[in-house]
DNA sequence: GCTGGCGTTGACGTCGGCGTCAAGGTCTAC
DNA sequence: GTAGACCTTGACGCCGACGTCAACGCCAGC
């Protein structure tokens, strides 16, 4: 199977391919012409990188599946590594909605503050701002 | 005030401001040597950039708010402009933290699958992937 | 006058995950 | 033999919100 085929079947570009090859996540062998040349099992890798992007991890996280794949095991987190991955991932993203929710929560006051100090009728002065760290991380320092 | 004061009473940089004057989210009068100056003023109209940056909004939608606030009105949200965003924002947020929810529910349930798959007990052989949307949109199309 | 600490503009770098173009090579069908 | 549908590598563009460097101007104190 080529490369057009191959990004044909997984939904997906063959600039998207080459882009993982160069990563050394997906590689390729080559046939006679120079001509990337894939397989069935191929097709499951990119399946599965393209699962866990469906996810929100990120090419780096996937990496831990693909190997755990191509090592032969029945599935991608069959190993531990992979579950490693589960974890972080999983905390990741219970700090984030807990982040969210509580920025919405914030804007929402902010929101019903302004919405009845239009309808004139003044609340408290709305004390100092909220102050929060928000959904895109600024919570560095 | 010159920008280096403004900068540090801001907690921002001064590349921060010049990148927003370039903007034309907070112009700067000049002195006669070609300093930009500052007043109090553009101090407030910076603390609410930064305010609204925490929750998560990008710099074009804090623009109605510094406006608000530049035309003479009390804060920044009091004009319908502003609303409007707060709006937006809060549809933004559900739907955000509801695909996350959605997101982190099926990652849970790829690991304890993959970890009952680990103690042995094969349990169902997993089905088809859950194929979601997730986190940081890939729901184009 | 000279050092040091401010300021100025301009321009390139960063991060992720590709899109898009350019200039060519390869293979198949007619 | 030639059109056109595939493939190759290389390189630049994009998005947002700045960081960082270069090369220079301005001003205060010694």
């Amino acid at each position: 199977m080529r490369i057009g085929e191959l990004a044909d079947r997984a939904g997906t570009t063959t600039r998207t391919l080459r882009y993982y090859e160069q990563l050394g996540l997906l590689p390729a062998r080559r046939a006679g012409n120079g001509y990337r040349a894939y397989d069935e099992e191929d097709l499951r890798l990119l399946r599965q990188i393209r699962t866990l992007q469906d996810f929100g991890f990120g090419l780096e996280e996937t990496r831990p599946f693909v190997e755990c794949l191509q090592a032969g095991h029945p599935e991608g987190d069959s190993c531990p590594a992979s579950l490693e991955v589960y974890r972080r991932k999983l905390a990741e993203l219970d700090e984030c909605i807990t982040r969210l929710q509580d920025v919405r929560a914030q804007v929402a006051g902010q929101f019903d503050r302004a919405v009845r100090a239009r309808d004139g009728l003044a609340a408290e002065p709305s004390g100092q701002a909220p102050h929060c760290e928000l959904a895109n991380e600024r919570a560095k320092e």
